[in-house]
RNA sequence: AGCCUAUAC
């Protein structure tokens, strides 16, 4: 059981969730039977890759087996509903794990928030930080991160802050995931000039830095209409030898055509395709329409040929 | 052997 368990766990990292239920028959197969932690680890899986659907399929299918639940699985069907963007699914699921006997630990209260936070829901994500002060647990940098991405993201700006710091005086470490929060309330606000200060100095803090909230930075350039330095941004990023993915470049090709820079946006499109990205929908009319506009039909219908043979929907 | 967090549309 814990050998599948582990090769279940495998493919959360890959994302190949058709892999964890292949490993599930296989199992049965060998008449060997998942236990409470292979369904937990499946329901991840599930989750990570898009599949939260699967994830809760798998919950019922354990209970049906008459496997009971313990926190962590609960943690997951929390998790789940979450990614899902049902919060108020969330918050049943979490009254039932308490209903069940179980107490929720941190990791249940931070997936509790985190469905807030995908719902966009930051009243709730503070009140269920406050029930984590109630029920005395300690709140981890996870926590800060879900509450600040949260707020941030509603564009509640000096609330960001304000945990953020207490935050710091709480002397949790700051991350990746700190900063992308912090960028996010920048941008909802048009405060670009302050991202950029909070990159600077989480990189002089030594702060690992990934290609997520690097994108991030582009995006806050993007919606501030700041193309050059989107631009600069992707360039310097290639520079540095990271390999830019298609949010890199979408946000990059958005805020190019929002300046008007037409040309450009096109030119780093073609970039994008060479670079083997597959682009969405929306990417691909935002420069249809715009080529319409510029009176350039052929492009116009030379992209819309290409969105065709890629066999991508339109939004 | 399992559970929690962030990027444009």
């Amino acid at each position: 059981v814990n050998t599948f368990t582990s090769l279940i766990a495998g493919c959360q990292k890959t994302g190949h969730w058709q892999d964890a239920l292949a490993y599930m028959d296989m199992m049965r197969e060998k008449g060997v039977s998942p236990n409470v932690r292979t369904y937990t680890t499946l329901m991840s899986a599930c989750t990570r890759a898009g599949q939260w659907q699967r994830a809760l399929e798998a919950f019922t299918a354990m209970e049906r087996e008459g496997i009971l639940p313990d926190v962590a699985a609960f943690n997951s069907g929390i998790s789940a509903y979450a990614a899902a963007g049902a919060w108020d699914r969330a918050w049943a699921i979490f009254g039932e794990m308490k209903r069940a006997g179980f107490q929720p630990n941190i990791r249940s209260f931070n997936a509790l928030m985190s469905a807030c936070e995908r719902s966009e829901e930051p009243d709730r994500a503070l009140e269920v930080f406050r029930k984590i002060e109630r029920a005395h647990e300690t709140p981890t940098a996870v926590t800060y991160n879900t509450l600040l991405s949260a707020l941030g993201k509603a564009g509640r700006y000096d609330e960001t802050i304000i945990y953020f710091k207490q935050m710091r005086k709480s002397g949790l470490k700051a991350d990746a995931f700190t900063l992308t929060a912090l960028l996010t309330a920048c941008e909802r606000v048009g405060k670009w000039q302050e991202a950029v200060q909070f990159d600077a100095d989480f990189r002089a803090a030594g702060v690992a830095t990934n290609l997520r909230h690097h994108n991030c930075l582009i995006s806050v350039f993007s919606t501030a209409e700041q193309w050059q330095l989107a631009l600069r941004k992707l360039r310097y990023l290639q520079d540095r030898g990271w390999r830019p993915d298609a949010v890199s470049f979408s946000c990059t090709i958005v805020a190019c055509q929002r300046g008007g820079e037409s040309e450009l946006a096109l030119q780093l499109f073609d970039e994008m395709l060479l670079a083997k990205l597959v682009p969405k929908g929306y990417l691909f009319a935002t420069l249809i329409s715009a080529c319409e506009r510029n009176g350039d039909w052929e492009r116009a219908i030379g992209l819309y040929d290409t969105m065709k043979e890629m066999q991508i929907d339109a939004p």
